[in-house]
DNA sequence: CTCCAGGAGTCAT
DNA sequence: ATGACTCATGGA
């Protein structure tokens, strides 16, 4: 069978909490003195011990989760040009959010994750892909405990609206069956996408049903590794006009605004900035 | 009760 | 191009 290895990183520039927790996944579990991880089929166990973060996971899955946790990109480089920006929320915020890193994830599963975030939380958002998991996806086990992998498109198109509305999707049902169906078809293929280059991708996914600016966003940033990418949802927009004193009011232009100002940098600035606000937000209050 | 959550589609200007 | 209205759902 398959050997479990371990995947030793320094844990100043990889916190497993902050960059689990800082919005970009869905699927984590609390597991031990760590986490669970689970992207696609897969799965991985991380946890904090001594000075590195130690990511645990079959042995033929090594070099997929070196990828998804980003590992050979310097960000000792991308936080230090935060700090050198001279902006006080960004700095304090690389500061706060020093160990996230911005996971490399499946393109599809990001597509319909974040058709699900939606005006919606992410405590709802998670819980509504898990159901998606549990009911759609493959039983799989990892360290003795079985999981279950995000569906394949042709399984989701299986299902019907009601369905989907029965796991909590309300209005989103239809955006996420009539994708599923799209892809199963060869009507939408998302993997082609990463053909084009940002400014084509962006306009080939928000011509998706169900996807907007901010979704696209997300889903080219989280999962096509474009970092010229700057999401702007509430707790961005909150930043924008109470640390930034901005006065643009449309969300797609305050997204064109930070990624004119910070370029290749604006996706990593984000999570710093959108970690930041929201963790402060939770300390402050009660 | 209202307000909000990692917003977007539709339709009237 | 811009602005209001509407779309489920659950927690605060």
């Amino acid at each position: 069978m398959d050997s479990i290895i371990k995947i030793e990183f320094p844990k100043e520039f990889f916190s497993v909490q902050d960059t689990l927790e800082c919005g970009q996944i869905f699927r984590f579990l609390p597991y031990k003195n760590g986490f669970k991880v689970f992207s696609l089929n897969k799965c991985a166990y991380c946890y904090e011990s001594g000075d590195n973060s130690i990511i645990e996971c079959n042995s033929f899955d090594k070099e997929y989760f070196i990828n998804f946790f980003d590992l050979s990109r310097d960000y000792n480089k991308i936080f230090s040009a935060a700090v050198g920006e001279n902006i006080k929320i960004l700095s304090d915020a690389a500061n706060a959010g020093k160990g996230i890193r911005i996971l490399n994830q499946d393109r599809t599963e990001m597509l319909f994750s974040f058709i699900v975030s939606q005006n919606n939380n992410i405590p709802r958002i998670k819980g509504i892909i898990e159901k998606l998991c549990y009911s759609l996806g493959e039983k799989s086990e990892f360290l003795g405990e079985e999981y279950f992998s995000f569906p394949t498109p042709k399984k989701m198109a299986e299902k019907d609206v009601e369905f989907y509305k029965s796991i909590g999707l309300g209005y989103r049902a239809e955006y996420i069956r009539r994708l599923a169906e799209y892809i199963t078809l060869g009507k939408i293929n998302v993997e082609s996408f990463n053909a084009l280059d940002t400014k084509e991708l962006k306009k080939s996914l928000v011509a998706i049903h169900g996807v907007g600016q901010k979704v696209a966003d997300c889903v080219a940033l989280f999962g096509f590794n474009r970092s010229d990418s700057f999401p702007v949802d509430t707790w961005i927009e909150k930043v924008y006009i109470e640390d930034f004193k901005g006065n643009i009011k449309d969300r797609a232009k305050i997204a064109e605004y930070f990624v004119q100002r910070f370029k290749q940098n604006s996706g990593f600035y984000q999570q710093y900035l959108f970690h930041y606000k929201r963790i402060k937000e939770k300390s402050t209050l009660k």
